[in-house]
DNA sequence: TTGATTAATTAGACCGGTACAATTAAGATA
DNA sequence: TATCTTAATTGTACCGGTCTAATTAATCAA
């Protein structure tokens, strides 16, 4: 691991360890370059990640400043290592409810930029909350990237998979929301009435390289869905 | 204007003059540094601020490339200017329904981290999108620190009074969404029927300072709402 | 005590360098 | 031609430094 990652993991878990609030002054640069023995710009790059991810944030002049957005109860939309681990403190469990490789919707071409006619994995699930329906999860990945695919591999953490099992690097993720109401299908997966509220989660993950090989649209039900978003200004 | 930043201005523009499309590879790190005539890490520093916005990205060996998400009619969550240079091209117009000077609700007194003692300007307003409602508006700004507001300073952009006319610097912001029923007055405002779905977002702008600015929340109009957002991995 | 001025603290901008890793192009081999 | 190997290209990690700007603490004056 780079050495900026484990500066960055070393000092999310002081956070949480020394149960730091917002507003918390961390260590000053000068002593988190002695105490990891590295130069000012390799901290540099690890405080500008964690304040990418919304962990603190620095003032000149000042110091480095824990933020902890204390809200509860929401999903986070950015640093998004993977759905699972997200998600692992809402204790969701999710059933496969299909799992096998045909030809992508012309949506799902698209955004995954193949031809109708290449091969992809489809998936499909529900996914609990606290014993409630969340979500109902559709992914098509592109075959000819993730070549194969079983029920474990989604059971656990697809992402990890990617990453550890196919040695592939994922880069980054284009994310499109909508706001729109239950067809009946929907409503009768997720325990609701047609017409009531849904939003349709629609994310593109692409590798380092700008490939994308993943189109999944998620459709929340509009009781459980909190969102948390760290904004770019 | 610091050199980085203007080196993302300038390369964004060129992107845009230059019309490329997503895929497209820009000149190499080394044209750059000698083209502007700065070191590599400033380069490096504004290539890392235009990935941030989701507007090109790297790749090791090979360049850097654009990385033009395009589907049309969205509203960008990130790389948030302010609310009405991201809409400018949706030729947005908006009207003030209220301004005044007043108490803050108790939600608004938790997210600006004040007391319910304390005053506040309230803002709320309708904005439209090519002659349809898109949304209502409402924000709270701490008056101890956006010490005047009126009228004409809202019609145009406040976040630019903000940072130029008061000389306050935006560090980031929280934003959270929530999917619910519309109740029957913003219904009326919106021009749809009660319980039709809508989306919440929530915004909690702070200074570079950490503290908390100004809190707004704006109701969409389901049928118009459509959100992108880069998120980060 | 208050308020202004000065000094110390602290993060950020920027430089210029070395070594490294991923990609791509060129060359060699079969 | 196809495939493997090697070299060139190109961005990333990391170092260690200078100077700057914002904040905070200390000092001094009224």
């Amino acid at each position: 691991m780079l050495k900026y990652q484990h500066i960055a993991d070393e000092l999310e878990n002081y956070i949480e360890e020394q149960k730091l609030q917002q507003g918390d002054k961390l260590p000053i640069l000068q002593d988190l370059m002695t105490q990891f023995d590295v130069s000012k710009s390799t901290v540099t790059k690890a405080l500008d990640l964690l304040e990418k991810k919304g962990v603190v944030f620095q003032v000149r002049g000042s110091g480095i400043f824990v933020r902890r957005h204390k809200r509860q109860g929401y999903i986070s939309l950015t640093s998004n290592q993977g759905f699972k681990k997200n998600l692992e403190e809402f204790q969701i469990t999710s059933d496969v409810i299909t799992l096998d490789i045909r030809k992508p919707t012309k949506e799902a071409a698209v955004n995954l930029n193949i031809s109708l006619e290449d091969d992809v994995y489809y998936v499909k699930r529900i996914r609990f909350i606290h014993g409630q329906t969340l979500c109902i999860e559709e992914s098509y990945f592109n075959k000819s990237i993730v070549t194969y695919l079983n029920k474990e591999i989604i059971t656990e953490s697809i992402f990890n998979y990617i990453t550890e099992g196919l040695g592939l690097n994922i880069g980054f993720a284009d994310t499109y929301l909508h706001v729109d109401k239950l067809n009946a299908e929907e409503a009768e997966y997720l325990g609701l009435k047609k017409d009531d509220p849904k939003l349709e989660v629609e994310s593109v993950f692409h590798l380092t390289n700008g490939q994308p090989f993943d189109f999944s649209k998620l459709t929340y039900n509009y009781v459980q869905s909190q969102f948390f978003l760290q904004a770019v200004l």
